[in-house]
DNA sequence: CTCGAAAGGTACGCGTCTGTATCTAACGCA
DNA sequence: TGCGTTAGATACAGACGCGTACCTTTCGAG
């Protein structure tokens, strides 16, 4: 519970401090939103105190910034062969992975996106690999290899139209998303958006 | 620019008094978001002091619910005949209305979700009329009704994915939704679902 | 072993918001 | 016209976070 390094216990320095810094700093917005995401808490919480922190990350920014980064990972694609086990599979990783999380934190953000004028997709588009093709996009054109899908231009907003619901769902509900609202929108909308037939 | 009702005016009473300070309180919220909405800003915006607003609104909760049943206000269905120009119509005064900027700024409530536990969903939930049909249930009726869709059972994601669509991209870009995604929305996703042959 | 760099602790002044108490001044009704 | 109600102003203590300054303690490189 306490993660303090009081006296007695051995003093970190260098990385081992920035990522234990990093760690808490990570909790701390995971729990308190970015309104509670403080120098404060988060000295307290990485049981150091506020100026360790100030001389690393002189600006709130920075250290959400560094933050967000250090956590951030893709979300892992699943390969089933299957074009409905593919996005069913990732629409479930999304929601689960702590890249999931991070959406739903994301409103959270709020506050921060108000402050500096960005949104939140502005910051997406920071922290991802720019260029790269979306999970989507991947999992379409490996349909298309394999034949499942005829190869035809598709509209960017079919394609990416799962994670969208996906994240509409978190936003609106603060909730991880049922199991059975991620089947509902690929079967009801994204698979007959892309002209397959419904196994029903 | 200055509201204040200082020595020499008249001094506001009752609900003209009410009515001032929660137009006050929404103009605070949709500037500064929930973490600006205090009382202290509220009462400045207002002109008159703190003491006024416990005295009506003990609780930060009160006055924000109170600010938000007042504004809030159903999104106008347009008639136009056509299952596309209601829709496009519907999401274009949805994007432009009070009540789609309370959709935006919901976000910035976030801090209000978490700190009561709620959500965007249970919000909206409490402040819309229950048992009503959506707008796009009401679209989608009309249509029917017309002989411009047939009479068939449809998903409930399905039928309400447009507002859902539209919500997500404010969300996203924090922005008003341009006409060209509306459209996209309409025209690329929902009419196909529907089963509407596209125009192009 | 020495010494410099950096962590950790403490304290300060500042600003903002909270909730309440107290006073006065204006209003509106009888 | 008089009086009760309530708006409006001000002040207060307390909490919290900010950003910085300063000192002590520990670490680790040489």
């Amino acid at each position: 519970m306490d993660r303090k390094q009081k006296s007695g216990a051995s003093r970190r320095r260098g990385s081992t401090l920035q990522d234990a810094i990093l760690d808490a700093a990570w909790d701390v917005l995971v729990e308190h939103g970015y309104h509670g995401f403080t120098y404060e808490a988060v000295a307290a919480r990485a049981g150091t105190s506020r100026p360790v922190l100030y001389r690393r990350w002189p600006r709130r920014d920075d250290l959400l910034l560094a933050t967000l980064a250090a956590f951030w990972q893709p979300i892992a694609v699943p390969e089933t062969g299957s074009l409905r086990d593919d996005a069913i599979g990732f629409l479930r990783n999304a929601d689960a992975d702590r890249a999931g999380m991070i959406t739903l934190q994301s409103v959270q953000l709020a506050g921060y996106f108000h402050d500096t004028g960005t949104s939140l997709g502005e910051l997406r588009d920071a922290l991802l690999p720019p260029g790269l093709p979306t999970a989507f996009e991947m999992i379409v054109a490996r349909a298309v290899e394999r034949g499942e899908l005829p190869d035809e231009p598709r509209s960017s907003r079919v394609v990416n139209l799962p994670l969208d619901l996906l994240r509409h769902d978190m936003f609106m509900t603060m909730r991880s998303v049922p199991h059975a609202s991620i089947v509902e929108i690929v079967d009801e909308v994204w698979l007959p958006l892309l002209g397959v037939p419904s196994s029903g």
